[in-house]
DNA sequence: TTGTAAGCGTTATCAT
DNA sequence: ATGATAACGCTTACAA
């Protein structure tokens, strides 16, 4: 229960003195290389001994790598909170990097003086590449990395992506209009959209991807939009959407939240869903199966996605060529709202 | 878009020579010190002319120091992606942090694996200190951290606390007797509770809270428990507890996400919430807002639990003296649902 | 197979 | 106020 408040750590210099060895010799037998066999039990027994844990800002300085990779997540706080993928993003990814033996850093982005500390730990040298989930490339952060030449890849695609940084992703135009055609075809004549983040490519993609299905039949006036996915703004934009066009019989939230939000109005004004009024989502968020009835929705593949943006920053750190973008599958699931 | 795959970056040397000045100098423009306005004016410009980033591992090595505090979950995945509170614990833990010029990095352990290498990351040096949150003292992380001295605090009372370590976290005890008290009190006679994880604190404390309100009228036939904060599990246990005591009229659910399930089964046979069964949950979760009614539950001031907890670790790093334990207000709040 | 020594980029001490 | 110079702990040629 006493003792100094911290002791001094054993070092390579240590463990060879109580070994009775060079430090090249013990730095052998810790990053491998021809040791003898006494010389290398001796050298075990001395670290056991002198209990020495490597220093890694040592050792990163040496080698000029830190085996470690940053994962920022770029939105308001919401993201964190809300964002039903960001976790099994991070989850994806770390798997990945955790077999090619390199720790996952999580940065949260939550002010401005959160930009810079971060910007200054990334150009510290304190992660050999980075993941960026959601950024614009009007972004600091992004200018930064591009000027630094950190290996980065995107989750997400940037609107104006910077061409020299990869990214993964899906295919939100197309599987938005995958979703529509199918209210489509189950004889919904009147389909209105809760549109949502058009100032993100994923939420301009998708009211794209649901004009490109109605074709000629898209009517704007069946189209409100909201700043954010977020259910209290599904609330607000499916109001507005009934208010308009009373009669309309599907609707198409873009996302799960969204579309959460919209049950509920649906529900209060005394539209039975999915008999009266078919309702699609997108992500296939914990959402999805918690609502009354369950939502028919746009599956992301977040795990995957993490994986496969790992595995391209690792190509990257090892000098290997990388797809300058990956689009996954993201299929339609169909449930019980639609 | 050409140039080398990785431009040699400015050191302090760079900027020296650039400026015409000793690296002593320069260090001193960098971390305040006395310097000749000349000499400023001419170190700034070079700064800027050669693009010198500090290196944090070097500077790291010198001081001793890495101005990082880790942030861990332990916990299966489940908990990075479903705990509803964790998210802004890492928010609240953030802003102190920043406000302090610490960086937060998060660390997922999610295997084995991660577990050894999050070890060798903490041993490394490349924290100063960290926050654990819902550890086990057995966990070998806890372990690790107390052998090594690396200041840190856990957010929730590991259940055979290493008392060296202090921790920030809730009554559980009193707050779920409060809330069971109330379902007393708005007349519930058959009152049973879906208990869960009671292999860790929390989820022992909220039952312990749960016999005290009872007092005489506690019936151990009215507990089931359940091993995870879950929603199916929370549907599992609760057609359990209905199978044992179809009159029951009042649940108190070891969480807001067992509560939604335990909801969804009430429904399912026939039981109007509240009119039948008075309903209560714990965590003031996203959940608690979601369902249908809406959930009368315990606060969990998740913000304010990370404030504390970076708090107290940094007066640790500093020296400073801290309070073994904090327990913060968790109050009652009523909703719909009892 | 093992030892030696020169870095890695900062910081801190001590003269000047 | 400024300039040398020695750490910090590890890696990595290169010698032996």
């Amino acid at each position: 229960m006493t003792g100094p408040r911290k002791a001094r750590r054993a070092t390579v210099h240590d463990v060879a003195a109580a070994a009775g060895v060079s430090r090249g010799t013990v730095n052998r037998v810790l990053n491998g290389g021809y040791v003898s066999s006494d010389a290398r039990a001796a050298i075990e027994a001395a670290i056991a001994q002198v209990g020495y844990v490597p220093n890694r800002a040592a050792s990163q300085l040496a080698r000029q790598r830190s085996q470690a990779v940053g994962f920022l997540a770029l939105e308001p706080h919401s993201l964190l909170l809300e964002d039903p993928n960001i976790g099994s993003i991070m989850l994806g990814a770390n798997a990945v990097l955790s077999l090619a033996d390199h720790q996952m850093v999580s940065l949260v982005i939550d002010s401005d003086r959160d930009m810079q500390r971060v910007g200054r730990y990334l150009s510290g040298g304190f992660v050999d590449g980075a993941i960026i989930v959601s950024a614009r490339s009007h972004d600091p952060i992004t200018r930064l990395i591009a000027e630094i030449r950190l290996p980065a890849t995107f989750v997400g695609h940037p609107p104006d992506l910077d061409r020299s940084i990869p990214f993964v992703g899906i295919d939100n135009i197309g599987s938005a209009r995958a979703v529509t055609q199918r209210l489509i075809e189950t004889g919904r004549r009147r389909i209105g959209m809760v549109a949502a983040a058009l100032d993100r490519d994923s939420g301009a993609d998708r009211l794209t991807g649901f004009k490109q299905a109605l074709g000629d039949r898209f009517d704007p006036a069946l189209v409100v939009d909201v700043p954010l996915y977020d259910y209290a703004y599904g609330v607000k934009g499916m109001r507005a959407l009934l208010d308009r066009e009373p009669t309309l019989d599907g609707v198409f939230a873009a996302s799960d939240a969204v579309a959460a939000g919209a049950l509920e109005t649906l529900r209060e004004a005394g539209r039975r869903v999915p008999e009266d009024v078919g309702l699609v989502g997108f992500d296939d968020s914990s959402w999805a199966m918690r609502t009354q009835p369950s939502l028919s929705t746009v599956h992301q593949p977040a795990r995957e996605i993490g994986r496969h943006a790992a595995e391209s920053v690792l190509r990257q750190i090892a000098g290997d060529p990388v797809e300058p973008s990956v689009l996954l599958d993201s299929p339609v699931v169909w449930r019980r709202s639609a």
